[in-house]
DNA sequence: TTCACCACTTAGAATTATTCTAATTCTTAT
DNA sequence: ATAAGAATTAGAATAATTCTAAGTGGTGAA
């Protein structure tokens, strides 16, 4: 029988919706793997730590997980979602201007994203 | 009298130590300016969200205030301790690889600052 | 100078994500 | 089978932050 440490991770690398802790824990618990929200924490906390997967934190929301495959996020200022985008040539821009050894970096760029220039943008009639 | 909105403000802009809400409000206090920890909370956000200054947050620590001055910073994997870097081109590169408009960035670089690679490197001398 | 109005502040409770604790249940090698 | 060790658990605890509802203070009209 797979070990839960197997579960998480595959449900992290299947999934591209940065799932959170929680959401991890509910969707595992669909597919009928019940195991406790720590045991998701603990589990989640040790594969970040082996570098096996990503960790990503948005200001106001819970922390997300995510694949290590080298990509950027675009995170919209409005209602906060996640999009993967990849930068080329930012590891070798970054590293040319320095002499320490860069070990990894996390890049979050805001935009706003289409729903919400759609939806939710104020007085844009008047707007100049 | 000064506004309690200026006064953190002043503090935020004055100081190099990306520091917390609870250093912001020790430091007040410290120099005889008596508020609640709420208020300097209360403040942060709405000078945030109107721009004035940065949140930076680092995974496993509280968030940390800085100036708006577009700089970056390096984030060290063993202590968290950040030390500002401001790297050349990274807008022109980003905004030359996507259609949309691009507010705003947080870059954080991880690397091992001088004093972890000193003092908590194990077993350096076997290593390679 | 009184009064009503408003923005700002406050103490303390509440919330939320996450971690800890200590007990329990699995694994596995002998 | 069984002891040792690892993984899991429920539930308590923690910590940062936000919320609530009441209090304060200044301003300008009457």
């Amino acid at each position: 029988m797979k070990k839960n440490a197997d579960l998480i991770l595959e449900t992290v690398l299947q999934s591209s919706a940065h799932m959170t802790a929680e959401e991890i824990h509910a969707a595992l618990r669909d597919s009928g793997h019940r195991m406790a929200l720590a045991t998701v924490y603990n589990n989640l906390a040790q594969l970040h730590s082996e570098g096996r997967i990503r960790k990503v934190c948005v200001e106001g929301h819970p922390d997300r997980y995510d694949k290590m495959i080298r990509h950027d996020h675009l995170v919209c200022r409005r209602c906060g979602k996640l999009t993967d985008i990849c930068f080329q040539d930012l590891t070798k821009l970054l590293q040319s201007q320095t002499d320490e050894e860069l070990l990894s970096y996390d890049l979050q760029v805001s935009y706003i994203c289409p729903a919400c220039r759609r939806t939710a943008h104020p007085a844009s009639t008047t707007d100049p």
